[in-house]
DNA sequence: GGCTGGCACTCGCACGAACAGAGTGCCAGG
DNA sequence: CCTGGCACTCTGTTCGTGCGAGTGCCAGCC
């Protein structure tokens, strides 16, 4: 029927006006605003179907209607196209990455711009550990007994390792077990990495035994350990703006569960690359986000996603306008970091 | 005369009953809770001595009284005793920093220790680069004319460089220049790195100079350049409580100063390790700090300290706790750092 | 059958008056 | 020099009232 086909168009025209002027909409301004062709009255008859469906809700007796996390789901699912970046923009990707002298200028950069693309709080995962490859190990003495591991990716992620020998460390020690490191861990996928090790003892010339082993382990804890997945946040100025109101009350929660970063952390290992992922107000299990909604997409070549990015906002967001910048952005740090 | 004394004992019982309470202090109140063994009507009197001097001013003519940013100098400099920390909180610190893995876990236990600990925004710089010395230079290939330049430093941080080479470099000159950094920049100061460049460039062999050359000038880039001194920031949640009170509306602009980092950087590079450095409302310059009061002091050896903490909230704040916990977290933090 | 204009009704909210409470400044007396 | 008392000045709150926005429903129209 063209019935339900007006229906859906007046719950987009709701969606749309609400997001941009936070208050619930009533018949008469949709009529003004949009060119429904049909009058206020046949839009109040919709709009009472609406509700019943669950779509919409008003806040009182008296008010116009706001959307429910239901609502925006089906926006986002049916009605909304992603709208395309302004040429303006597309340049201000390019501008504001290019000359990034490290990953953590990249990563610092992209937080920034994803945040003022879509004046929302921005999130960008480190590329995941497990799914670079090694491209160099280095050992550094730094006491007689004490070395210290570095390890660098071909992602261009560093992380590195205070190591305590059991035994003192003369020079030409740290020397073969650089060379013994790096013959068997180079250009070896992390998440395989383990494999190596059996074969690696193996070879060790007798006197290296002890320390390759202890040196092996704290390799195998630094790839393991997923407390390593870190988050880059930024645009929380964003937080302060009129979203007191969109929050229920307190912003403070939803700012605990940021820097707490394990929860992001959870929805991010889910990202998938290619597909921005919505989630929508109650349909985030942990509380603090309850209110909120997230968009995130994965960055990296599609077939191995390097980490996640997205933003995180009111649920009254800019759907179309977020998706988009968020999957832009996503596509040039791919590009980014797989050249380099 | 005994006079001024009382008087200062009540600019002190205002500033105490105001931080806790966040209520403009009467004389009865004051009275009332603090043994200054004379009537409200004396503390009157002294009250409105006080406010004619500028240190404490009421918001209205029936209300009670307020402490200016005049006042709460006069209460840091010659009022407050710096207060202990429990032994409960002695545990927490220590208990919270041991066991950090690498230089970045240290820096983020610390901010989260310290946000916690005052129930402010914390912040940590990074060890400045120019105050470390270099511990050891990485040169690993990634392409034929593409080299990656990490450099280790003391303090456990490590940076890093992508370098184009003007023509190919094989294995061989990698490892050579390898060796020709490490003899010429090891343990070297960061600061004093630039004089080493022109020996270099002497002692290098024919075929390596433009390598050289070129290696050398992103080397000293990655020095001086201060872009690089970064901020971590955490417990910014604290100000989502009840502070858009304490910040007239809006606690925007602080965040976006405090993301913008250059600001708090600046302020920062004035630390001094050992003093607690207090700066109160309109002290600060950036207008987006107007308003806010700063607790930072240095962390390393007294002589060279390597960066700055401290924490960021409303000028209303426990100056006292707040200097204390400062101070000792930036104590633990230079042991911690020196030691490895 | 679906759309439209009209109409009565319901609330939330802004505006204004009255009020209570807190705090002050000043003065006269101890 | 301190103290108790007193008149005065505000602010924040509470309560009523009127207005406007928006709704649901109904009868008529295409």
């Amino acid at each position: 029927m063209a019935h339900d086909e007006r229906r859906l168009e007046v719950l987009r025209a709701i969606v749309q006006d609400f997001v941009s002027t936070n208050d619930p909409v009533g018949s008469k301004a949709l009529a003004e605003r949009h060119d429904l062709g049909v009058s206020p009255a046949t839009i109040r008859n919709d709009m009472a179907v609406l509700e019943e469906q669950g779509y919409i809700t008003q806040p009182h007796t008296s008010a116009g209607r706001v959307p429910t996390d239901k609502g925006y789901r089906l926006f986002v699912d049916r009605l909304s196209a992603v709208k395309p970046l302004s040429a303006a923009e597309r340049r201000a990707i390019e501008r504001f990455l290019d000359g990034a002298v490290d990953l953590h200028d990249v990563l610092g950069r992209t937080v920034r711009l994803l945040a003022q693309l879509t004046r929302q709080v921005a999130v960008v995962q480190y590329p995941t550990l497990s799914r670079s490859a090694v491209r160099h190990l280095e050992v550094v003495q730094v006491a007689a007994s004490r070395l210290l591991l570095v390890l660098i990716t071909d992602t261009g992620r560093v992380e590195q390792r205070v190591v305590d020998s059991p035994v003192e460390v003369d020079a030409g020690a740290v020397a073969e077990l650089r060379a013994l490191l790096n013959q068997a861990f180079a250009g070896v996928k992390l998440a395989e990495a383990g494999d190596k090790v059996p074969g690696l003892l193996d070879t060790a010339p007798q006197h290296l035994r002890g320390l390759v082993t202890t040196v092996s382990t704290t390799l195998m804890e630094t790839l393991v350990e997923p407390s390593e997945d870190r988050l880059v946040i930024g645009g929380t100025a964003n937080l302060a703006h009129g979203s007191a109101l969109d929050f229920r009350g307190s912003v403070r929660p939803l700012l605990e569960a940021l820097e707490e970063q394990v929860v992001v952390l959870r929805l991010m290992s889910e990202v998938d690359a290619g597909t921005v992922l919505v989630r929508i107000g109650e349909e985030n299990a942990h509380e603090a986000l309850t209110g909120a909604s997230l968009v995130t997409v994965g960055y990296g070549s599609a077939d191995r996603p390097l980490g996640g990015l997205g933003v995180v906002g009111p649920t009254r967001m800019d759907y179309p306008g977020n998706m988009a910048a968020v999957r832009a952005v996503a596509r040039y740090v791919g590009h980014l970091l797989a050249e380099s």
